[in-house]
DNA sequence: CTCGAATGTGAGGCATTCCTCATGTTTGTC
DNA sequence: GACAAACATGAGGAATGCCTCACATTCGAG
């Protein structure tokens, strides 16, 4: 565990600390230090992307930092504060990567070419940064992380649901919502499994894609009163 | 890490020790230990699905099997060795859920029926048993673990694979086993969302049949030619 | 240059954890 | 009942990890 240590906060007797953050620590003014904290996260990331979660020591983020315990301990509180903020930024990552992508000209094309898109452009993502992959896939060994990367999920989803209320009308916003749902993890799950067998990568993110066509083309303009499934229920239950 | 303390083999000098587990401890022989054993796997895979990774202590097992930590030691060299011993006895279960399954008048009948039976037996497992659960979605912390995970995937898929020679015929062996790949993990990593999102666990489970379904639609009996989706040579690059 | 504030450092305190081992208890056999 | 082997126990040794704090260094304004 992390945190359960005695507060032991003496403070130096004799002279009011002013600002003091309250939990945090120093936030970092000179550009200097904010560097330090991006090697911070950097080596932080690196060191469980490659060692696994069990060397994710403080020594060790330290050591490939090529800084100090001491100066970790400046700007964040305690490990799980690192973590924390590591998660932070790949999450604002993606979601800048989502803003990217469902703002540009993509969004003119039919839903199938989104998608195809879209798909490739995370599996892009997934193989080149490390860190990502680190988070999206192995940092879920706090309760907490794991609910902010299911959060993080539902709020793609949600973006993914509005596109789908453009593109596939005709299905009820519950649906979609939920159909949304079921494409976010599905690519997501897939994305792991392409990482771990590197050699069927490829293969695999294009089969993904055939998946979430086939999942999806029922529901496209007109599909639904000719196949069997339509616009039901479904994901409504309790 | 766990294992990394020195060897330390001290033993009594004077008496040649005569059998001696190699690298275990005693194999237990009366019936007390044995269910002492089957107690402490218990426990151990009860804190880790419910408390979490990091409050799997040896104390913790030990106080959860109503045992003292030292009768652990009577049977397992180490941690990792505890939770080997788990992963091996859910693996082991797993196999012989393959089995049953595989074996039993299920067979006879269509593939999609096949399919829907295997999900929802899988998925009730996956709901009813807290150990499996631990073991199948989150003891993945060691690379070791990973890696048996993943091979056990890959011998599921290979069981499939051999049930798809006989449903679908017409698809060439390299593309059945990546079919039969697909669909394992796809119904993995479904299971792992449903136990995320128990409120929709049944919809999740429906919805994932489904897409199985229209996923192997077009390999099914005489579909290869009609469909723009045939038996290809996906699946098989390097 | 001067000086105060911001920043950087790492040995060591404190807690936690794994694991051992001397001791005590139970079981099965004669 | 007597005895040995198997089994059970938990305090403590050894290692490790988180975090602090006194001190050193760098920065930037005047």
């Amino acid at each position: 565990m992390f945190v359960n240590r005695k507060p032991r906060r003496s403070k130096k007797s004799g002279s009011a600390p002013p600002p003091e953050p309250p939990v945090g620590r120093r936030v970092p003014t000179q550009e200097r230090s904010r560097q330090r904290v991006e090697r911070i996260l950097d080596a932080a990331a690196q060191v469980f992307a490659s060692e696994g979660h069990e060397a994710a020591t403080m020594e060790a983020i330290a050591a490939r930092a090529e800084t100090s315990i001491g100066s970790i301990y400046q700007f964040f509180p305690n490990k799980a504060a690192v973590f924390d903020a590591l998660v932070r930024r790949y999450h604002d990552g993606i979601r800048t990567f989502f803003d990217a992508l469902l703002a540009g000209p993509l969004l003119e094309g039919p839903w199938e070419t989104i998608l195809d898109a879209g798909i490739d452009a995370i599996a892009t993502l997934h193989e080149t940064d490390a860190g990502f992959r680190a988070v999206w896939g192995g940092l879920h060994f706090t309760k907490k992380m794991l609910d902010e990367g299911d959060a993080l999920n539902r709020e793609i989803a949600d973006r993914i649901a509005v596109v789908f209320g453009q593109k596939l009308p005709g299905v009820p916003p519950r649906r979609r919502a939920f159909l949304a749902m079921m494409v976010v993890e599905l690519v997501g799950a897939m994305l792991l499994l392409a990482a771990r067998r590197p050699e069927q990568g490829r293969a695999v993110m294009t089969e993904t894609k055939a998946v979430v066509r086939l999942y999806l083309a029922p529901y496209a303009q007109g599909a639904a009163e000719l196949s069997g499934r339509g616009p039901s229920k479904l994901g409504s239950r309790s």
